[in-house]
DNA sequence: TTGTATGCGTTATCAT
DNA sequence: ATGATAACGCATACAA
């Protein structure tokens, strides 16, 4: 049986109304009470009954996170981000790995005050059945104007990193991405480097497309290895992922290329580079600090009540530093 | 706002206990009223509020995760069973991804009625300053008898593996494992080798131990490359995980060595195989559907507030197919 | 400054 | 078979 106001009420010889005060730091009542409140509160290790709050204020402090897909790693370090910014405003999150569907449906029944849902398909969404009473915001969809929605954009931003290397005068550049999926985040990547390069269809000019077969290090590897052995004459590679490029930069130094000197990189990324690499990376991608930030913050406004903007676009950045240089 | 009971009961022409009766399927409500009322309540999209339910009835139908590593992937497989057979017994499972003390408050805080933890080492659990209410289980961490705790047999799995492979007659046989994390797990399965092999310290045959930087496939290749390029006479490897084990076959494969007849594997692994290799794998380990079982049972058990025995050893399986053959 | 009373949405008990 | 009412733990408007 857990501890009540009531409970501490009894120990410290007041009302529990005045428990109640003392605990939300109310001025309505003396410091030496306050204190002595949360001294017994302390010792009898309370903890406040979310349900008994939340049924009096309609308010749980509570955002639910539906996160049918797990086993993927890149979200879960966005997640960890929004979580600690909502922390900060005193919101705490919590996961389900339901379907969209139940996970939804679970959070109305806990009245939660927000709800963000990760990468479905626009389709799956368009065909759920419940009405939801609370908010949500979708991340990670094609942009829509019938629900909000927050996004990067991916195509921009594999087509700033072709136009730099054009710029800087290279020609012959590669895509390395995964398109074994139908994960539609992996083929808006491909789009911009179709648009980039002025290309129709990938049928047209397949020797400078390499398709992966998942977003593994080991996939970058084999594609890079198999691309480099060839005799095609590519200067420069875009990759559609930070564990990609790690497949790519291994492959290029059993072959003995020296990067950026023989191979320029370009990958896109939007995870802070913890690891150590032989070389800095160029990149091309919203930061992941970014994107966390402007989805905590248009979770609590919508918490507010205002109607956030619908569909937001977060516009990639290009950071130049080593794993990219010139042709003469 | 949501639609409660009181809402469906002005609708129906009833009073809202006649409703609450109905919607709990209660025998002592006539048919047409009730299909009448439960037609109602669809109508309107009604959710039953969590809140007010587990106040009155101190019981919430959720069971609380705390995971405080979302990026690991193969704990992901097994949250995904174990929600699945929670949900049978009509339970929700909420994850917390907070330091493992904010998520007991937390889920304490929400009433769940159990707490599963997650791959935390002994000292963290045992600093814990919180006291929970909540019952708690600890999955993952070395026996111990003061809380309730379910784990696998990493150590024994791995010395069947090798038990195995001696009888029949392999002798330089070599383990590619993870050593580079503190993961007692991963020191686990290193102890299983050692024991196996008769070996006192790592230091004592460092070139039967290939010590990876990771978990991930490219891992495994990398240390089987170096391996097998040497010129030690391995006949027999044991992997420490499904993942490494891909890379050791890929790399056993460029280096055109034939599984099982020029080198034997055995791969610790709990996870079903749902990637077509070239070969069926030989493997020992828990299969990961047994502990999900064991898990949900046990959290069920806990629940009904019978004390369920403390330090649950699951004993690992050899499963004996075509990556591993006899020597002559 | 402190205490009393009411209501949040639901279940459960009791009366009709 | 249905309705009225108390209780769950808490916040808050109001009374003292």
């Amino acid at each position: 049986m857990s501890v009540t106001i009531k409970d501490i009420a009894k120990h410290a010889g007041v009302s529990y109304s005045t428990v109640s005060k003392a605990l939300r730091d109310s001025p309505l009542v003396k410091k030496p009470t306050k204190t002595k409140i949360l001294k017994i509160a302390e010792e009898l290790g309370y903890q406040p009954n979310v349900a008994a709050r939340s049924l009096v204020q309609k308010k749980s402090f509570t955002i639910g996170v539906a996160w049918p897909s797990v086993e993927r790693v890149a979200p879960s370090i966005l997640i960890t981000k929004i979580n600690d910014l909502l922390e900060e405003h005193s919101y705490t999150t919590l996961l389900s790995i339901n379907k969209l569907e139940s996970a939804i449906a679970t959070f109305n029944r806990f009245q939660v005050d927000a709800i963000l849902v990760f990468g479905e398909t626009e389709e799956e969404i368009n065909n759920l059945k419940i009405q939801s009473t609370v908010p949500i915001l979708y991340y990670g969809i094609e942009q829509h104007s019938s629900f909000p929605t927050i996004d990067v954009n991916r195509r921009l931003a594999i087509k700033i990193a072709v136009d730099y290397l054009q710029t800087i005068c290279h020609q012959h550049i590669a895509f390395i991405g995964d398109l074994s999926s139908t994960d539609p985040m992996q083929k808006d990547k491909l789009l911009g480097f179709l648009e980039a390069m002025g290309i129709e269809r990938p049928s047209d000019s397949p020797e400078f497309i390499v398709p992966t077969n998942g977003l593994e290090v080991h996939d970058g590897y084999l594609a890079a290895k198999s691309l480099l052995s060839s005799n095609k004459q590519v200067t420069a590679i875009v990759s559609g992922s930070y564990d990609l490029t790690r497949g790519i930069l291994r492959a290029a130094s059993e072959i003995g290329l020296t990067i950026p000197t023989d191979l320029s990189i370009i990958s896109y990324d939007n995870i802070p580079q913890a690891e150590n690499l032989d070389v800095r990376l160029t990149t091309v991608g919203v930061p992941i600090t970014r994107i966390a930030q402007h989805i905590s913050q248009t979770l609590l406004t919508i918490i507010e009540g205002e109607t956030a903007e619908n569909s937001i676009i977060l516009e990639p950045e290009l950071s130049i530093v080593d794993s990219c240089a010139p042709l003469p």
